[in-house]
RNA sequence: CGGGGAGUAGCGCAGCCUGGUAGCGCACCUGCUUUGGGAGCAGGGAGUCGCAGGUUCAAAUCCUGUCUCCCCGACCA
């Protein structure tokens, strides 16, 4: 591609509405351009590399059996009556009605359709498993999109189901993807994690999530420095000590704690540990008032504590609801709770020989609070994992913490969905059973802002070779004279010729300029044609990612430039 | 949805307080000089000042309403 003849308009400046590094560099290298809140159109320098990532997810997900199609985006709401999301999905599903009056939405995702399209067409457990995917253009009206393709409104995402005739046949279509996305992001030449993930109400046992590592990463993630335990904070299991077993020294004492209200204060005043104090936190389910102790230098993990309750939402109470409910802000305990609360307990409040906990009366605490105190409770781990905590599955390892872009999700659904929409098979007694789904994700234009938030430097985008949008630029910075002209054009013919794309900036711009635009771009592999080296019969190659220069000899050039792709990883196809 | 900020040329911004011919830098076009790390000079094109209403002889500027965008938080199959 000539660069006088594309569409790349790179910009000096930032704009000043990106404030993360993925955005800021996708704006100035006229990657996309916003048409409105999370809506970008992905400009031809992006569309590139988007086509690429593709290409790597149709190889791989082919490779393991999946099969392609492309369901429609505009979805009616019949279908999703049946499996009683029209109801439940909330705001982020995008509503229209057509002339008719007649309910439809954009597809957020497609476990409505696909499962329609199935159960019109399989009958027989010979026709198992199947898998299903698709790319394409997914609207999710998010609250508030950010950070660019990172959290867009409008995104495209490759989706795929799987429809399998029982749990186990299921497992097994679940971890072929997970390899599959293990060597899908490997090939897109990403530093990621699959760590495990919380699946919810429907999701079962287990789900996976893949994190590309990046400082701006929205979520936290946890992994061992020993063995491959890896999960999303949220979903980080905790090793949780012994109750303490040691016999009661003493009765509980009321002491006074005039306006002590926060762990801190209590700690400060009566002179003991954060870790000897609980802490207290009143929730609300959608029937119910919950409330959870936990240690007092600990955080409480709500997802844990959803997950205990069994309930989708959960929603922390302030001063005002505690005391509709007799409590007293501040000064809450388990001993003398008001009736009607359910007690939740985090183990290691239970490891406290002796605690201080709210006296549930105003300005009053107790201390010498021994576990056979507690009354009328549950037991269940609460608090959230951190770095430093020990692993939960090995015995040497220890966690460390990282931040984490979730690029893709491996999920079981089981039969939500083939339930309430009766996609079901004949098995080999002629027994009518529900197919066992699986769905599977990965954010393709999300992936790509990833690759851009890890590889990058002040200068601009360092792409990795399998994404890049170009394989190599040649800079030529004495347009018009022939013997550059005629060099430069030729090494593009002949790259060009040999499966390189090649980005050929024959602009007549300063040296200085086309440098600085080189190194913003990010291809990886610079290749300058200037009268200065091609008089004496060189061309100077220069690696994005390392820095390093070298001159070759023109006749050799092209050459040294394919054997340096290929030390990339690059592959001709 | 709560809190904060911003809409003036493609991008970055000034002008607004104190109403009176809409400006600067980058980018773009023309010419000359320059040319190995974002050149210099000269000339030029480009803006319904987010939108609507009001006050006024006169509104980018004052008043009211409204829309959009960004940031923090809540939320995120």
């Amino acid at each position: 591609m000539r660069r006088s003849k594309y569409l790349l308009n790179t910009l000096k400046e930032t704009p000043k509405e990106a404030v993360v590094i993925s955005h800021q560099l996708m704006l100035r290298t006229c990657m996309i351009k916003q048409l409105a809140s999370g809506i970008y159109t992905y400009m031809p320098f992006a569309v590139r590399s988007i086509r690429k990532i593709e290409r790597i997810i149709r190889q791989e997900l082919d490779r393991v059996g999946c099969i392609e199609l492309l369901m429609p985006s505009v979805q009616p709401a019949d279908l999703w009556n049946e499996s009683g999301r029209w109801k439940n999905y909330g705001k982020e599903l995008l509503r229209m009605k057509d002339r008719k009056e007649n309910e439809f939405c954009y597809g957020p995702t497609h476990e409505e359709v696909v499962t329609d399209v199935v159960r019109r067409e399989l009958r027989s457990y010979k026709e198992l498993p199947l898998n299903l995917y698709q790319i394409q253009t997914k609207f999710r009206d998010e609250v508030r999109p950010r950070f660019g393709l990172m959290r867009g409104r409008e995104f495209i995402m490759k989706d795929a189901y799987s429809f399998d005739v029982d749990e186990e046949t299921c497992d097994a279509s679940y971890w072929l993807m997970y390899e599959a996305y293990k060597r899908i992001f490997s090939r897109c030449g990403l530093n990621f994690r699959p760590v495990e993930a919380d699946s919810g109400l429907i999701g079962g046992d287990y789900t996976h999530e893949f994190h590309v590592l990046a400082n701006s990463g929205e979520d936290e993630i946890l992994s061992c420095n020993q063995c491959d335990y890896a999960a999303n904070v949220e979903r980080c299991e905790v090793r949780q000590p012994a109750a303490f077993s040691g016999p009661e020294l003493d009765k509980p004492r009321r002491v006074a704690t005039p306006d002590a209200k926060t762990i801190e204060e209590v700690s400060n005043l009566l002179g003991v540990q954060p870790s000897q104090c609980v802490k207290a936190l009143l929730y609300k389910t959608e029937n119910e008032p919950v409330l959870a102790f936990i240690r007092g230098d600990r955080t409480l993990n709500e997802t844990a504590l959803r997950n205990a309750l069994g309930v989708p939402e959960l929603e922390l109470l302030n001063e005002g609801d505690a005391r509709e409910v007799g409590l007293v802000p501040g000064f809450v305990g388990p001993i003398n709770a008001p009736d009607g609360l359910s007690l939740w307990v985090d183990p290691e409040v239970l490891a406290i020989e002796a605690s201080v906990v709210g006296a549930n009366a105003p300005d009053a605490h107790f201390t010498h609070v021994h576990p056979s105190h507690f009354a009328n409770y549950q037991v269940t781990s609460l608090r959230q994992a951190f770095a430093g905590d020990p692993c939960p599955r090995c015995d040497e390892g220890v966690l460390a913490s990282w931040r984490g872009i979730e690029v893709g999700q491996v999920f079981k659904l089981k039969t939500k969905y083939s339930e309430s929409m009766n996609a079901s098979y004949l098995d080999e007694q002629g027994h009518s059973k529900p197919m066992v789904m699986g769905c599977y994700g990965i954010g393709v234009t999300r992936t790509m802002a990833a690759a851009i938030e890890q590889n990058h430097d002040d200068a601009g985008i360092i792409w990795p070779v399998q994404i890049a949008p170009f394989h190599v630029t040649l800079l030529s910075l004495d347009v018009g004279s022939d013997e550059v002209d005629g060099a430069a054009e030729t090494v593009y013919q002949a790259l060009t010729d040999r499966g390189v794309e090649v980005l050929y900036d024959d602009t007549k711009g300063r040296p200085g300029f086309k440098f600085k635009d080189a190194d913003l771009l990010g291809i990886p592999i610079q290749l300058v044609f200037g009268k200065r080296s091609l008089n004496q019969g060189l061309v100077d190659l220069k690696m994005r990612g390392t820095g390093e220069k070298r001159s070759v000899a023109l006749a050799e050039c092209v050459d040294e430039t394919i054997a340096a792709l290929r030390q990339q990883g690059w592959e001709h196809h």
